[in-house]
DNA sequence: TATATTTGCATCGTGAACGATATAAAAAAT
DNA sequence: ATTTTTTATATCGTTCACGATGCAAATATA
């Protein structure tokens, strides 16, 4: 018999992984039809809110490494949609800023949070009951990603 | 002024995807001793949960695309820790079944469910209410994951 | 000021994910 | 019994993630 912890029903990573994936596969046909990926589309997101910032900026806010962070951005730049350029006052940094193309994405892109969220309500997750798991998944964002 | 539901903070997503990948970095030092990942570790799961499954059984338990697990399962066959066989009654299908090796694996990797868990717990989630986080987690993966 | 350390970013290698496509076997339709 | 369609798996190409490592600029220390 089975031990019960290991049984993938038992297990809150599992759901996590599942979970995230499929509502990651929910933005892919908002995104593709303007050549983004969701990695690229929180990128954006990032510089919406705070355009011109370092790689390192831009890693941490979305708990990523710099070597995740730096292909992506090299690829969003070979599609014009971003700039990047030696820092001034620094010139170990990179500075990350918007073009015309990244700045009008914005608009394009205006219904997608909308969108997505129809498609994952449910049930037991609603405009009440999202802010409780929110609560929940920051928790485990905050305790895992803080230093012991 | 940036439109409140492009705020990376209202987004679940981002949530889920930092989550995710968060928990599966805690697995890490755990597995990575048996040279294994985290995606090899969900294999696992579900051929200790019952051994000798095609590709597709394994691929839909995980809700993983087939193009997805050959190449895990082929992985983890040149590891010694399963083996592929082709299918007796029906030639298209691939049986995986373990090895001594992956069904050892089984009792060495006994603590890691409750080490993880004791990893994630926080002001929120705790084994009280880690059922409401399951439910909401379930609801979103059922969802999406059926057609419709 | 010379040296050591830290920081910011980049490169490299490996293993997922996944869309698109291919191939052979099985099942269904004609 | 052919032909067509479906099913099960595999291959290919691209884009993440991420550990390990490298390098140059900035900072700290001697």
């Amino acid at each position: 018999m089975i031990k019960e912890a290991f049984k993938l029903d038992n297990q809150l990573c599992f759901r996590l992984y599942t979970a995230s994936r499929l509502v990651t596969q929910a933005y892919h046909p908002l995104l593709s039809g303007y050549g983004l990926t969701y990695p690229q589309y929180l990128v954006l997101l990032v510089l919406w809110e705070k355009d011109g910032q370092p790689v390192n900026d831009i890693a941490k806010r979305l708990f990523l490494e710099t070597n995740t962070v730096t292909p992506l951005l090299q690829r969003m730049e070979k599609e014009g949609i971003l700039l990047r350029k030696k820092g001034e006052k620094d010139a170990r940094q990179m500075i990350v800023s918007l073009t015309r193309k990244g700045k009008d994405l914005q608009k394009k892109l205006a219904d997608v949070p909308l969108t997505v969220a129809n498609a994952v309500v449910c049930d037991s997750v609603t405009p009440d009951t999202a802010p409780d798991l929110y609560r929940m998944l920051d928790d485990i964002i905050s305790k895992l990603s803080n230093p012991q």
